[in-house]
DNA sequence: GACTGAAATGCAAGCCCTTACATTTTCCAC
DNA sequence: GTGGAAAATGTAAGGGCTTGCATTTCAGTC
């Protein structure tokens, strides 16, 4: 045991500096309400005793924490973490500190982990797509704690978005796709319970099927847990379906790596007996053989809109400003002819 | 704007439901010592106001937070992501809450991050690697903070880690690697000045370089940043080397996989030009064509243990034990003779 | 019914900061 | 020098919670 000497506090500080605790938490928030020599000797005093002020405390005191919480639903395979390191750049650039949680996919943990934020102190929360309890919703209103969604738009919602619209995006890839020759349809989607993503990219296909006069019906659906295994596994169910399906969707990248994987596995050519198609451009997407056919999501430009309109929000007091981004399609080799 | 209605409190919870404040906070943070019918009251009022507590005034009145900060290095690519995940479980298992921070592989970042989470109350930290500026082993001994680190494991070291040998598991690598005949090897290794990991796996390499009766000088080493299109110049680099190496370690998976990559786009035959060797036996590693002969760490096990050393410490003040754990050579497609 | 120890509850002192307001110091213009 | 405004600093009141200690309530016993 070494000798326990406490940690220093601002009342330390401001003592051996021979100043009141408010000149001391001037110096340091109001740096130029300070007089030079002051606020020097200040410093000086806090770099001597290590001081580092007490978060909950000041907190509490001053009522606001420079704080914004992100809740996403997996920290697993880079679908989220280029756009939220993009978002975590723009808030420090600006002062303000992100703090993360992830969800796997359950709703509960994220309800967990919004009480969780907000008992923090988070001054606002960035959350991922627009389905959830109506009751998180107005916990959150009642705590006042201000909520922008992203990796979603909907024209008509009410709650404020940065993000794309995934049913308008997938169904102009599977226009493509329809428009190259395939009838027969498969769609690989991640849980679409709980998960309104998942179920736009889904509609977006149904929407394009019917436009192009084919029955959406026999869209061949499989949903499945999110991971590369997973889509292995859901592609060996697709390819037991009767008639084969040309073309099979894949809600996102992972799952079509997984896809992927498996066709080369099962010596089933990609794209010359099945093409395969993927959902966000992560990293992994050209990085595999053959590199995929993807709908690209502006994973960074997202995260940088997201930390802005919140940051205008919180410090000028503007409000919450819907933004709709671009999707673009990236066609590479996993997509031909049927 | 609506009308707002207060933020309920400890003290709002109290006087409607008649009892005190102390009581209250019994209720919730000691069932046990409340009886039953003060209990379901209390409980039934927090419910119905929508009570939740201020973790910041909690935090300063208890003294501690039951919250572990966790720094990595980032959060791309998924190197650390399993790891950490079974990190969080564990701890959310054991009644704590983990907070992560990334630094973007830069010191500076990761300094500030602890101070945040110092500030912010973590009861313990858990970081990534030994090698760090001593003033921040000083100041978090100053704050009383428990650190353990882990992804390495130096038998000699004084701090506790739960990790493994790098430069063991490297070395067995490139001695299978020199026992298959190679000669001119190459190692395409992350950046060696902050990390220790980095510079481990290459004196590995040195080392059984050396045993084996080779000049470790001849080791054709390249370092660069961390991510896929790195790896794959840093390829073009080794390539343009002669005469040409024909085994190339890389000091992780990503590095690896961009090497693939790059050697697939300039028609270089891997493995009959020239072997691939990666690191960690991340998902990736498994899905690229051809699957990459890897050095396995076993993230999720190290995660896990490292969540239960820091609980058992917390809870019941067992000293900080250190933890070897065990790597493994994973031989896939990528390497074959010279 | 009085007594006793245990169980349940209450009281109130902190925990460490920020900030409105009050006070002192400094600096100029005259 | 003096007066007065501006700059610098100080005073002290919270902010919401936990917890040691004091007090009340309750069972059980004689």
């Amino acid at each position: 045991m070494t000798s326990q000497r406490p940690i220093p506090t601002l009342q330390d500080v401001a003592t051996r500096a021979g100043v009141s605790t408010a000149t001391v938490s001037r110096a340091i928030n109001f740096p130029d309400q300070v007089a030079q020599v002051t606020r020097d000797k200040v410093h000086a005093t806090i770099a001597e005793l290590g001081y580092s002020p007490n978060f909950g405390a000041r907190a509490m005191a001053a009522r606001r924490t420079n704080t914004i919480g992100a809740i996403i639903p997996t920290m697993e395979n880079a679908i989220f973490a280029r756009g939220l390191e993009a978002f975590q750049e723009e808030l420090r650039s600006n002062g303000f500190t992100m703090l993360v949680a992830s969800t796997a996919y359950q709703p509960d943990t994220e309800e967990e982990q919004i009480r969780s934020l907000v008992a923090r102190g988070a001054d606002a929360l960035l959350l991922i797509g627009y389905h959830r309890d109506p009751a998180i919703y107005d916990f959150l209103d009642a705590q006042d704690v201000p909520v922008l969604l992203t990796w979603a738009f909907e024209p008509e919602a009410t709650r404020p978005s940065v993000g794309f619209n995934n049913s308008a995006a997938m169904k102009a890839m599977a226009e493509k796709v329809i428009g190259m020759g395939h009838r027969r349809l498969a769609l690989i989607s991640a849980e679409t319970a709980q998960n309104d993503r998942a179920s736009r990219r889904c509609d977006g296909i149904r929407q394009a099927m019917n436009a192009a006069g084919l029955d959406s019906d026999t869209l061949c659906f499989v949903e499945t847990k999110y991971g590369i295994d997973e889509g292995a596994a859901a592609f060996d169910q697709i390819m037991a379906h009767e008639p084969r399906p040309t073309a099979v969707f894949c809600g996102n990248d992972v799952l079509a790596v997984g896809a992927l994987r498996r066709a080369r596995e099962r010596g089933i050519a990609v794209p010359g007996d099945v093409s395969i198609i993927g959902f966000d451009d992560i990293e992994l997407a050209q990085v595999v053989y053959p590199a995929l056919t993807t709908v690209h999501v502006p994973h960074r430009e997202m995260g940088r809109k997201a930390g802005k309109v919140l940051v205008n929000h919180l410090r000028d007091g503007v409000a919450l400003e819907p933004v709709e981004l671009q999707t673009r399609l990236v066609f590479r080799d996993t997509l031909g002819p049927p």
